[in-house]
DNA sequence: GCGATGCTTCGGTTACGATCGAAGTATGAA
DNA sequence: TTCATACTTCGATCGTAACCGAAGCATCGC
């Protein structure tokens, strides 16, 4: 007389009227933080803390930590078909919003992130650098090809220095504004550093915003071309 | 800022123990009744018909009234897909069992039900009939096609007579052994009327069951095969 | 070091809904 | 008709979980 109790669990994560409402927001696939997210769930962040960490639990989400912020996400393709689906099924009723993002539109361009670049730019530059094959993305992680190596050679970026320091080459840092990763670690470092030093771009005085002559915009777009 | 609060609505409909363990009974495709239903949910009648109607309220389930009794089946296609799209989500933890039916085998076998004929027998009687062209299953509903008048006709069964009386000539039945639907209706009775005319099967005294001779059985399976 | 920000944990209140007993309605059988 | 079965509705109880205020950590910026 034993019965299969998960798709009860699954279904009272989901039915809880702040939580779905917090899925919601998270099938647009950006990463949202928890403050952001009581927002979304019209809750106090209290609340919202212990919610996540029952959706989190429950395997429907996964968080990522980063500085003072956490930053949650649907927690796998998994998750986000089986919202989807209940979204379809539920189709002909209510509808949802989502809630962009950032303010100034220079900031939400290109700006700096600790010591590398965030932003538009940020996310499009790693995402042609893994497009191109000059950075395996495996997993979560991301490993710089040798191919990549050439290319970073071709451009003024000695990789061996850079390996020599203990701080890690490549790293994937989440993006507040696009809600997406761009590239942090020494090699992201060193190309804003790269950058900065050609004259494509200086760093303002008042803003963390990135301003690109029209030169450096130039020749960034071209380096980093977005196919798709 | 408002919400899409259909998802949670659903999600809080499984999310119960009782309803979710219902809703997975009848993924098995068979109809069950308040009942039973209450017994897969380990709960009374009464907390189960409250729940039943929530669920039909909601969308994810369907009933059919026959008698006294209430068969409910998941609503649709759409609703199935929903439920076992949880299941697998939840898959690695708990599982279901089953629940069969009935009791005395002659009667799973083949009864009365009514004026027509039940059970296994029954069930396979209209599956093929389906299965051959002679029958179109439109919605709910049974339509005898053109094909079908024809093939009647060659066991000895005019429709015409049958059309005459303002009964409806198909109608479907739910079997409450097999739990699929048999075929009722005029055309139902005089099939059933054919058999015993033919001696290939009797009622007995007692019970509802109906006895096949040896022969009737392999006629009757000669005429309904199944080939799935 | 300091204060500010982002988030979590703790404690206590509150409300919603699952539950069942009892009574009411519908259908079938005798 | 009368009784039995299948189910629903009513009314009341009770447990759980959502909720927030306050306090506690952790991290960042200075």
């Amino acid at each position: 007389m034993k019965e299969g109790p998960d798709i009860a669990q699954i279904g009272a994560l989901i039915g809880d009227p702040a939580r779905a409402n917090m899925l919601a927001a998270l099938t647009g696939g950006r990463a949202l933080t928890a403050t952001e997210l009581a927002g979304v769930g019209g809750i106090t962040v209290q609340t919202a803390s212990t919610h996540l960490a029952k959706l989190e639990a429950g395997g429907l989400l996964a968080q990522r930590k980063q500085g003072r912020h956490r930053y949650f996400t649907l927690a796998d393709e998994a998750a986000a078909r089986l919202i989807e689906s209940m979204m379809g099924f539920a189709a002909g009723r209510g509808h949802l919003r989502h809630q962009p993002g950032p303010k100034e539109p220079a900031l939400r361009k290109a700006r700096i992130c600790y010591d590398h670049l965030a932003g538009d730019y940020g996310v499009r530059m790693l995402d042609s650098l893994i497009a191109s094959g000059a950075i395996d993305a495996v997993g979560d992680g991301l490993a710089l090809t040798e191919k990549g190596e050439n290319d970073l050679k071709c451009i003024g970026i000695d990789v061996g220095d850079l390996r020599s320091s203990r701080r890690p080459l490549c790293r994937s840092c989440l993006d507040w504004s696009e809600r997406r990763a761009h590239l942090a670690g020494s090699l992201g470092k060193a190309l804003l550093s790269s950058f900065l030093d050609k004259g494509w771009a200086r760093r303002t005085a008042e803003s963390r915003s990135i301003m690109f002559s029209p030169e450096g915009d130039r020749q960034f777009l071209r380096l980093f071309p977005v196919d798709a």
